[in-house]
DNA sequence: TAGATTGTTAATCGATTAACAATC
DNA sequence: TAGATTGTTAATCGATTAACAATC
């Protein structure tokens, strides 16, 4: 009845497509939904739908399906959407200027209170109403603020050098848009955005026929 | 001996993470690898990256392990990163102008050849050296150009009309950047980059420890 | 050659799907 | 009540890991 102590990858993985659907559905007016309509909105089997929602309680009632915003409230609360987060940002390149001035942030609960750069030519600007701070003020803020939340928009050079005081600085979760495999310690969270290695997987995918093809005819990779 | 026809999913997420690692380690002047090694460094078992890279042909030899800036051609192959693609990018708002900026994309072969937006704000704008066209030139570029690859930064409610343009006219690959999940005709690619959910699972894991707890001790979310 | 390490087959583990009793 | 649909257990499928013969 109670959740399962540790919720697989995968399933965490479809909570924000759940979420997504769920506000969709809503929006369009939709009160209730069985599994199976659900399923085949979102591509997923109807069993799969029961068995991710109920690793965190039975929100369904039989004969009846799911009710579309009690259920999608149920999963903000599970994806912890109903707290108030402190969010810095550290490096005001174009990803960290795009995370910034993203509009739909502040509505979910993530508030950007702060900008840092190395460059002179970005400290001082004013992106989405915050100053662009210089690196040096990084460890100041850290002290004397309560951070949730950090962007991590740095090359990836300096990445886990600025992880680091992150985390000696009490930042409880990085998002990390530089191309490295962060090393932390348990207790912070991390979710990376590698933008590269998404557009490696399209390469790959709009290739795949043919490689495969090549591959089943004998064909070596290489000379 | 030769790939199976059909490469997991869970494969190819890992292929990019492979290029990375391989990448760092011939310009650290590494000239060989074993499975043991690179797993160590990747957090993946020998044994898997064994059977990863053998989907693809047998590009390491017994008793020495991989020649590093061979297998890292090999991979840079097989995710099609040795062929030129002409791209465009449809959205000049912050991702659509992230993008074009970002450095790294020619390098590889992704050459950015024209942006479209429908704000007269931003028409006209010069993004890295490209200048933005008006959207209604969309149509007429697709009739005269061979596009490969189309990046997506466009608001939600318009991404699927203008993915069904693109596809009608010739894209054979979709980075779609919009939070919506696309429908597409068999033999166009997509890969899809939801920063609204990698934010939301990285908001779930800074929370899971607390939540759980509350679900095993029998707490029902909601009211 | 002996030692090392791959390529590949078999065993295990976990995630998805199917089935069905419980119940609204 | 009868019908519908969940919650949950059992069966299946696929991915990961282990083991080992092949071979450099």
């Amino acid at each position: 009845m109670a959740g399962k102590s540790r919720v697989s990858d995968a399933v965490v993985r479809r909570l924000p497509m759940y979420y997504r659907h769920l506000r969709e559905l809503e929006k369009a007016g939709v009160v209730r939904i069985s599994s199976q309509e659900l399923g085949e909105r979102m591509n997923l089997t109807a069993s799969q739908i029961r068995q991710d929602i109920n690793c965190f309680g039975g929100f369904g009632q039989q004969g009846y399906g799911y009710h579309v915003s009690n259920l999608k409230e149920r999963i903000a609360e599970i994806l912890g959407l109903r707290h108030q987060y402190h969010v810095i940002i550290v490096g005001a390149g174009n990803i960290g200027r795009a995370v910034a001035n993203y509009a739909g942030f502040p509505k979910e609960g993530f508030n950007v209170q702060a900008m840092f750069d190395v460059s002179p030519a970005l400290v001082g600007i004013d992106v989405h109403g915050i100053l662009v701070q210089p690196m040096e003020k990084l460890q100041t803020w850290l002290d004397t603020h309560n951070v949730d939340i950090a962007v991590l928009a740095v090359p990836k050079s300096v990445a886990q050098e600025i992880t680091d005081q992150l985390v000696a600085g009490g930042v409880r979760a990085i998002w990390n848009f530089a191309p490295v495999d962060l090393a932390l310690p348990e207790g912070v969270a991390v979710n990376n955005v590698h933008l590269s290695d998404s557009l490696h997987i399209l390469s790959y995918r709009m290739n795949e026929k043919e490689l495969c093809e090549a591959l089943d005819a004998g064909k070596q990779l290489g000379e």
